[in-house]
DNA sequence: AGGAAGTATTGAACGATGTTCAATTTATAA
DNA sequence: TTATAAATTGAACATCGTTCAATACTTCCT
């Protein structure tokens, strides 16, 4: 079989992705495989490598859609609030649940590692900047927009440790009860970490 | 070939994980497979699964063994320091030092995954718990004995926020912009939380 | 001592994986 | 219409985890 033209380019590439994807929200990274995914789309395992160089460049830009889902809930979360507290407290509530409902999207993130001495592309880690930038901005009014580098570092901190807390909570290593304790807990890392500033 | 006696079982049992660990230690999960762990002992595959129902298993030991690492490292760190902070402070230096020096190890534990469905084995989790634990301890001092749950969850979160720290840090997702070292963070954090307590 | 019973170990085999690439077929340009 | 370029295939390769009949060794019993 040769030149199709079924699909235009950008639409194949979209499908490849977007198979992938969904077979990652349903059976995991483990569940991923290049001739999974082939057949998901109608066509052969061959044609994947004429868009990625190989599964792990795929599987990052699944992960970056991720991020971006992400990226966009916690957006639209910043809206609501007046104080950076109740920004903050909204941020760690739609983190909590964009990695519950999505919970194998959001494991394939934290479970994927590119082999040995390969670093992440600027593509990726700038997606992962953007939402260190989120909870920086909405930390602005509560240290004033002058100091930036104690800014830059309690941004860092209170998100590494959100994600901390959702990543042991989304792999059931909290010992956790109920399931309304996880956002409890983040309320409260997030009150008390702010008093503490 | 049949049955040998150059080691006892106990002794075989043993050096397959040693042999696993050194792997993983070098090359990280990716250069884990049956065939090179058999290899690296003189025996056959198959002889791993008389010891082990799958691969999976087989890591899942490993990363104890880097837990009963970290575990005592922490034990011997809780020594040092005579206030409650002090002696979070040097948890937290000596956690982020563990994982620093046996980078690949304590990356496995963190990338591994059990198959859909299967859940940690008890002997597994105890050790996740006896972690949470050796940070209540140090709370009790501030907080007081009698108040289990605030103390409870105060180790949650603050062993969770240090996990989610180290681990951004491990996988070079911190340094996106800022310099500030790992450990000034996790003293930042540390102090922090304990002012808002 | 010698044979029987039992057990540990093997290694070939199976189905699957990621990846490559010559061959083929189609679209496009001349 | 023909020539050129591009895209798609699918068989092939090496490797993976895992299984299991065959085998070679130990141990036990007489």
């Amino acid at each position: 079989m040769g030149r199709r033209s079924d699909h235009s380019r950008d639409d194949l590439r979209a499908m490849i992705l977007e198979a992938a994807r969904a077979i990652v929200a349903t059976d995991g990274l483990r569940g991923l495989t290049a001739r999974r995914i082939a057949k998901a789309i109608g066509y052969s395992p061959g044609t994947l490598y004429n868009f990625f160089t190989n599964i792990d460049e795929l599987i990052l830009h699944v992960n970056a859609k991720t991020l971006d889902v992400v990226y966009d809930r916690l957006s639209a979360a910043s809206g609501r609030g007046e104080t950076p507290e109740a920004v903050l407290r909204a941020f760690a509530r739609a983190y909590i649940d964009c990695t519950r409902e999505q919970t194998h999207l959001w494991d394939a993130v934290l479970e994927h590692r590119l082999p040995e001495g390969q670093d992440l592309p600027d593509w990726y880690t700038m997606r992962i900047g953007r939402l260190f930038s989120l909870v920086e901005e909405a930390l602005v009014p509560l240290l004033g927009p002058g100091s930036q580098e104690p800014r830059r570092r309690a941004a860092r901190v209170l998100w590494s440790a959100l994600h901390g807390l959702s990543s042991l909570a989304l792999s059931r290593k909290l010992e956790i009860v109920s399931e309304e304790s996880v956002e409890a807990m983040a309320d409260h890392l997030v009150t008390t970490y702010l008093a503490g500033l």
